[in-house]
DNA sequence: CTGAAAGCGCTAACAT
DNA sequence: ATGTTAGCGCTTTCAG
């Protein structure tokens, strides 16, 4: 049906052997066979069989991406996409593939995950998104395979080399940034705290705020459900108080997106009046009328570093797990702009 | 290192083959014997190698999915993991795997694409957005290698099998729900008409007015690049005119956005004073402060139905090629009622 | 109903 | 520098 090594062989009166070795390039073969042999490759089309390839050297040159909390919940960001243009990137300069899990509940992710292991169709793992109680990871660790997480490990695991952002730290900075502007009384609005990455935020706001000698009321304080309903429940509340904020950190762009447009409909200026800070930068937010002020996660990175380290990790399995931290970047918009005018006015 | 089917064989007693038709549950083996060697699979946590059976039966049970126009362009909106989440979903209920193209240049994405085929990565193909100059396309009909497309082929290409949406048909429809609440001046406002999506969304558009007697200048259909400069001098446009619209048609979501806050900035009211429609619904449009009234393609479905289709063309290559539709539907938000109401009041 | 044997397309000793 | 050979782990005739 298709050509084989073995035609291409024949017709080119050398031994299969030879061909493999002029495939691979290697040095042992004279100049002239390997252009002899690379002519009829060419002639006749031969372009190599993977299967048979990854069976006797038992790799398979591609890697998996599990895809925990599928796409459903990461519709509306850019994390999905932008994150595997990262992996992808990546792999596609080693020659690398990518195979992904389609599982959307837990178990079936995990036979996915199962069938991608034992069946060797890949040679590494990326996890996305671990949650608490996951078989995963779990998993993945006793059988030695070589994955990484994009995400943060469960506290009670070792041995996981995983990539994340250091989300305390990145809460703690753009509080302070806008504790810097001269706000004293900033609300927290954010997704269900469930998510490392929401409660680890709030955590590095509090941790600011405290720092700051600032109090923050506990109905400052809005972790809710990512929805419309419970959203404008929430800000409702906030902007309802005698002492309301002055300004919003929020997780979320969808809720900063809600946030705005409550804030307009109320005919709140931002950033005349309230400043508004959100997390995960993406290009959308140009659109916005209000240009946000954001903190930029540098999900592309997170993907390429993963995929680097899971090539690392195929390459030199018993390498030493490590933590890489992704810089997090403050990326001024205009949703705080004028306030810093008017601290200036002040001054 | 890992369990092969000698090694059960080895241990349950019975030959290799044996072993490979309990597996496959073939009605030749005893109850007996099936009984005896799946106790052993189980004991030795027996998982089968996928390459070496993809090597003997010439099929891998994995289907890739070619990205054109990869990640960075559907960065914002929903399709690209919509789609997938689709696809996903079909291929997980039939055991496939999935398989993503890497490349982000059109060469790069063409030789990842060579190698699925001809490395025997995968059984079929998926391509997503076919562009009028596109290489893969060609080279899978001359294959012969199974694939659809999700969207449309260029006009001088047959045998192939398609999915998509009748966008000249939903464009027209919803302009006539537009007109039918009354409006007489209708804006287009659109990306690059290179995209074969646009350009049938105007054409449908133009029909309709057309259809209705309605006259629409020259000034009232912007085809820009989408991004925030463009798309501002677009719309300034638009408001300027001395017979400004009263409607606008927006192919997308991220220009509706736009247009919405620079709508505010004027204090011109949605729905009260202008209309609002646009494209592609998604669930993100709740988040907004106007709802908008938009048009869904079902992109879930778009992803699926391909799937489907592969999955049959795979089983039966000699199938005819088919062109499935997949109806759009309008999803009314809040940014054309009160317009409705106008118009009855009016009555 | 089950076993023996050949072979899928490739690589990697081991020869020469 | 190149050819020979023996598998990788599985399926699949063909026998029995």
């Amino acid at each position: 049906m298709s050509v084989t090594i073995k035609d291409v062989a024949k017709k080119a009166n050398v031994a299969p052997s030879t061909v493999s070795r002029v495939i691979h390039n290697s040095p042992a073969i004279s100049e002239k066979t390997k252009r002899k042999v690379r002519k009829v490759l060419k002639e006749m089309g031969y372009h190599m069989n993977e299967n048979a390839r990854n069976l006797v050297t038992k790799s398979t040159k591609a890697i998996g991406i599990v895809m925990k909390s599928s796409a459903k919940e990461s519709l509306y960001n850019p994390f999905f996409p932008e994150v595997i243009r990262g992996i992808g990137d990546f792999c596609n300069k080693e020659g690398f593939s990518l195979s992904l899990t389609t599982g959307e509940t837990e178990d079936a992710i995990f036979e996915d995950v199962v069938k991608m292991v034992q069946g060797r169709r890949v040679d590494g793992m990326i996890v996305l998104y671990s949650k608490k109680d996951d078989k995963v990871v779990p998993y993945l660790l006793k059988q030695g395979f070589p994955f990484v997480l994009i995400g943060k490990p469960s506290t009670n695991m070792t041995g996981i080399t995983f990539i994340d952002n250091d989300n305390v730290q990145a809460a703690t900075e753009v509080t302070e940034f806008v504790i810097g502007l001269g706000h004293q009384r900033i609300a927290f609005l954010g997704g269900s705290p469930e998510f490392e990455v929401i409660s680890d935020r709030l955590m590095g706001f509090q941790q600011a705020v405290e720092q700051a000698g600032l109090d923050v009321p506990q109905e400052y304080i809005k972790l809710i459900p990512l929805n419309r309903i419970d959203g404008i429940k929430a800000i409702d509340d906030l902007l309802g108080l005698k002492e309301a904020p002055t300004a919003f950190l929020v997780t979320d762009l969808l809720l900063a997106v809600l946030l705005l447009g409550l804030l307009a409909e109320r005919n709140v200026k931002v950033p005349q009046q309230v400043s508004v800070v959100c997390f995960n930068h993406s290009e959308f937010i140009e659109f916005l009328s209000t240009p946000l002020t954001t903190v930029d996660i540098h999900t592309y990175q997170l993907g390429y570093e993963a995929a680097k380290c899971v090539f690392d990790l195929i390459a030199n399995p018993e390498m030493m797990e490590k933590n890489i931290r992704i810089p997090t970047k403050i990326i001024k918009g205009e949703s705080h702009f004028a306030i810093e005018q008017e601290i200036k006015r002040k001054m």
